[in-house]
DNA sequence: TAGTGGTCTAGACCACCCT
DNA sequence: GGGTGGTCTAGACCACTAA
């Protein structure tokens, strides 16, 4: 890792200094393992002080180039994992066909009171109790969504006694004979926080991608209502209407 | 337009800074006209400094609350348009249905070779030439989306002599006797900057949604390529697969 | 425990917008 | 031309991570 760019970077203009970085991330002459050095380093590397330095560097990661794990520090990011929130293949398989690796955690699984606008997706009065299930994912270990579903008490009444860090399509099918029909979905820009923010390991107020869906099954009737948090630089939403919606 | 809540504001950690901001708009005591006071102005209402303030502000900015205009100021956002991007129907309708009002300006329509990834979503060789459209809209008068056009010179031969701040949508079914067929499309959040940033008047690296999409008509051909880049609190992605797609 | 990122202070200059 | 936001300096303390 030498120093070279450094030496060259004379304009303190907050541009430069993001350009400077750039360059430096794409000819790998700043990151060891996919982590940078420390901002105190970078500062004096490039000659600035470290707010403007953290400046550059949250451009960077509103790019996605990089991201931060809270009081952790600056990594590299990798590729977007690709996603099509109408197909239903597990993640396991979807990140498989692109050559990842996944891994999902179990936070919690319990009978919870919905919020509002939940039991409204779902078609259910306020206060309604469902399955809540909490748990994020991984794609070649890096933490990229926290989930959190929730699922009909009534359909799936002893669903806590199966194995809830595979698939949920998997055991819907395979437990409770039921497929999936229909899908709507939304997809919002939104400043992860709280609980989504803890579980992936980012400073509150990171920028993320919330996607809410509502599944149905073969019949029309509302499974359930999953509310993902992504990274924003983690994932990239592709849907074509040739493909067909197995 | 009190400064109550600033008497009250005392503990200086961020958190309580931005929550305390975020209670004012909540209350409509910070903005007149949807327009925020000057920085300086907030950062003495609140007792703290401008960048301190400004760090609050960004995390109001992430989480949809607020935006900025470059060099202009701070603004409370509204409510987000509602996007489906699997239809078809014209910008202006779409609006309108929601009771918003919309508006499409005209930057450039010109003849140019597409950059190489242009042309590949268009199934054609690199280097060639396409109509390049560009334009912006606003939604109650607030900017909210730069979109680039890139559409087949063969098919649209005279499409410069059109009305190019209306629907293409209706140009494509008056004029030419097209209908829309199949859709692809990619949504990336990605950091807004160059042209895009310039036609929003954001400054450079403000957060955004790009979306991507490649329409076909009703055979199948490819007619043109849409990048939409989105200010991303102004709009909401949502698809439903029980809605017809006209 | 040492070092890190997260937060904060108290200033400053410049380019640009608005009047 | 005055005021704005955009950028920058040179420090500081604290909570937390990593060793």
């Amino acid at each position: 890792m030498t120093a070279d760019s450094a030496n060259e970077f004379t304009k303190r203009s907050f541009l430069t200094l993001e350009q400077a970085i750039r360059n430096d991330l794409a000819e790998g002459r700043l990151a060891v393992d996919r982590r940078l050095p420390s901002e105190r380093e970078l500062a004096e590397r490039y000659r600035t002080t470290r707010i403007t330095l953290r400046e550059a560097l949250s451009h960077l990661e509103m790019d996605g180039l990089i991201y931060r794990e809270n009081r952790r520090g600056w990594f590299v990011s990798d590729r977007r994992l690709v996603y099509n929130p109408l197909w239903r293949t597990d993640f396991q398989r979807m990140t498989r066909e692109q050559n990842r690796q996944a891994s999902t955690e179990l936070i919690e699984a319990v009978s919870a009171v919905a919020p509002d606008d939940i039991c409204a997706l779902l078609e259910q009065p306020s206060g309604t109790e469902f399955w809540r299930i909490r748990r994020r994912r991984r794609v070649d270990d890096r933490l990229v969504v926290f989930v959190e579903h929730h699922l009909s008490k009534a359909v799936f009444a002893d669903i806590l006694e199966q194995d809830l860090t595979g698939s949920l399509t998997n055991l819907y099918r395979e437990k409770y004979a039921l497929e999936y029909g229909d899908v709507s979905f939304e997809i919002n820009p939104v400043a992860l926080t709280g609980m989504s923010a803890t579980e992936l390991h980012c400073s509150d107020g990171t920028f993320g991608l919330q996607i809410v869906r509502v599944n149905r099954d073969q019949t029309g009737r509302i499974l359930d209502c999953d509310v993902e948090y992504w990274r924003h630089d983690a994932v990239s939403i592709r849907i074509d209407t040739r493909d067909s919606i197995p």
